[in-house]
DNA sequence: CTGAAAGCGCTAACAT
DNA sequence: ATGTTAGCGCTTTCAG
């Protein structure tokens, strides 16, 4: 191509690259040359040359739910703005997929990684020994040494408790996701904190800790709710559960709202459809990927910035699913 | 690392990628050697050198879709099991972003891509003229110099407007994509000719064209059925538009079922909770991504393959929101 | 402003 | 079986 051109490769290069020392006649012979070759430059080989890529990774516990496809747009959408690709990974709550990912991250000498851990057992020892940029959103790392950008979570599930108790539900039971997953443990401690502020009483008969699952959910609803004593309010941790919940109260012909208040984590699409709406915890979902894009490109540009972490606020959206009608 | 185990580069290279050419004991060194100074193999060199990549682009329209996150789990699951990683691109039904994409592909050398074409405006020559394994999911693309795995929407969408007929709705209207995706032309096609099967009127006034999103839908229903002659049911064509047809009934106050027939393409987890539960056209998602991916390997593994197109089948599920009580 | 040449980290001939 | 060496395609000194 640069022979096309009749220059050297340097000039080429240079010309590609938009370098203002270049005759600007050498450098449209350049520019042209390559558009009719239909040039594209060799990735590996100019990555390998400059030790650094304009591409991050976004390693995600779930594709397959909403919030943490919003988060992934509020990434893309900055990463974009300012040049770089992003490359989704979906570790699908599994530690062994997100330790995978997180080598072929490094491997492929990404210039930073967005990741939403699956748990207590993600290890991010791989990228902070090697220095690579790393943003943690929705779910804090143990150890810490990254930002980190996270929702007041345990705030929220206790407002949203205490909105089903003043409410004039009894007893209100909560499902959440399994022990050591931070957002899990977290809406169950609010869940305890505005139960016991409110003089109710507290037992672990109330709460089932189940995969974040729609099935899961659906089978911890139904066994939380045949038992002899059994709540009249669900406090659910995440829309995908929610799925199964509402699933269950359907087969135990127990009516949304009127038999059992619900409220759920995360306002999915479909949440004002059911019958009556579904009250939620909105997440600012997107906020949390733009936050997140923003400081792993601050990161990029000064790895020597103290590491911050950002907590934003959730927003309880009360719908029929969580009033009684009288 | 090569050194701290006292062997030469190419012998370490060797001990790394398990070839069976190197004594026990010198590759147990460089293996330990390798573990203790957590050495991660630069990708981008080893990719610059073997002139090819272990990853798969998976370029698709829309995440927020579940339908594509459901493709993107079977292509993963078969490009794991071989060894690939496979990145996730979100064109986000913007050609501009696809296009984008594809050079990210092609510039990265990655091994293959599947893609689910915006639309008309698709543009994979860069692809084709360089030779990179193409298979296209979903959408056809217009000329075809790839393997393409699609399903019988047309023919679908006849039956579910067949199904609405039979119910005893008396005029079944159509809420689609733009035109030129060849989904949304298929969808409109096949409720044409189940419309004049049934010896039914048809009419360009009980369609509307909108794009694939829940806002679109919500305002062409409100449109259509506000005006003087309106449909009794709707066939919409796909799930994120079922959602704003939804809003739209709700807000017009007029039953699901009873005063609006509906049924939706993508079988969403969310549409059995709807009240009355939304009948709806299921797609093999995650079939399709699997399929695509063995072609995907099958092609990579052998260039010289003929091109093939698998048409799977659609299954129409009856619920609740297709059925008037008597 | 341009060209020649070195070298990024790795793997595959080739030689031993 | 192991080491030596060349070279993948690019960018970037360093000379001119």
């Amino acid at each position: 191509m640069a022979t096309k051109a009749g220059v050297s490769t340097a000039t080429a290069s240079r010309a590609l690259n938009g370098k203002s020392t270049v005759d600007p006649i050498l450098a449209a012979r350049v520019l042209s040359a390559a558009a009719e070759l239909g040039y594209q430059p060799n990735g590996p080989a100019r990555n390998l040359r400059r030790q650094e890529t304009a591409v991050l990774a976004l390693i995600i516990s779930d594709v397959e739910n909403p919030f943490f496809t919003s988060i992934a747009r509020g990434v893309e959408d900055v990463a974009q703005a300012v040049g770089y690709s992003v490359v989704l990974c979906n570790a699908d709550e599994n530690p062994d997929k997100e330790r995978r990912y997180i080598d072929v991250a490094i491997q492929e000498r990404v210039a930073g990684v967005v990741l939403s851990p699956t748990g207590t057992a993600t290890n991010v020892d791989a990228l902070t020994t090697r220095g690579t940029p790393l943003v943690a959103v929705d779910r804090h790392l143990p150890d810490a040494s990254a930002d980190m950008v996270l929702v007041d979570t345990k705030q929220a599930a206790k407002e949203a408790t205490a909105h089903l108790i003043s409410q004039g539900y009894d007893q209100v039971g909560c499902i959440t996701g399994p022990i050591g997953i931070p957002t899990a443990d977290d809406r169950l401690a609010g869940y305890k904190d505005a139960t016991r502020a409110a003089k109710r009483r507290y037992s672990a008969k109330f709460v089932r800790r189940t995969a974040y699952r729609a099935d899961g959910a659906r089978d911890a609803t139904i066994d939380l709710l045949t038992q002899d004593e059994r709540p009249d309010a669900l406090l659910v941790a995440n829309s995908t559960m929610a799925i199964g919940v509402l699933e269950a109260l359907s087969e135990l012909d127990l009516r949304l709202g009127e038999d059992v208040g619900v409220v759920a984590f995360d306002d999915a699409p479909w949440a004002p459809l059911v019958n009556p709406p579904l009250s939620v915890v909105s997440q600012p979902a997107y906020d949390i990927g733009k936050v997140a894009a923003e400081l792993l490109m601050a990161r990029i540009a000064d790895s020597t910035r103290t590491f911050t972490t950002t907590t934003l606020r959730a927003n309880l959206i009360t719908r029929g699913s969580s009033t009684r009608k009288r």
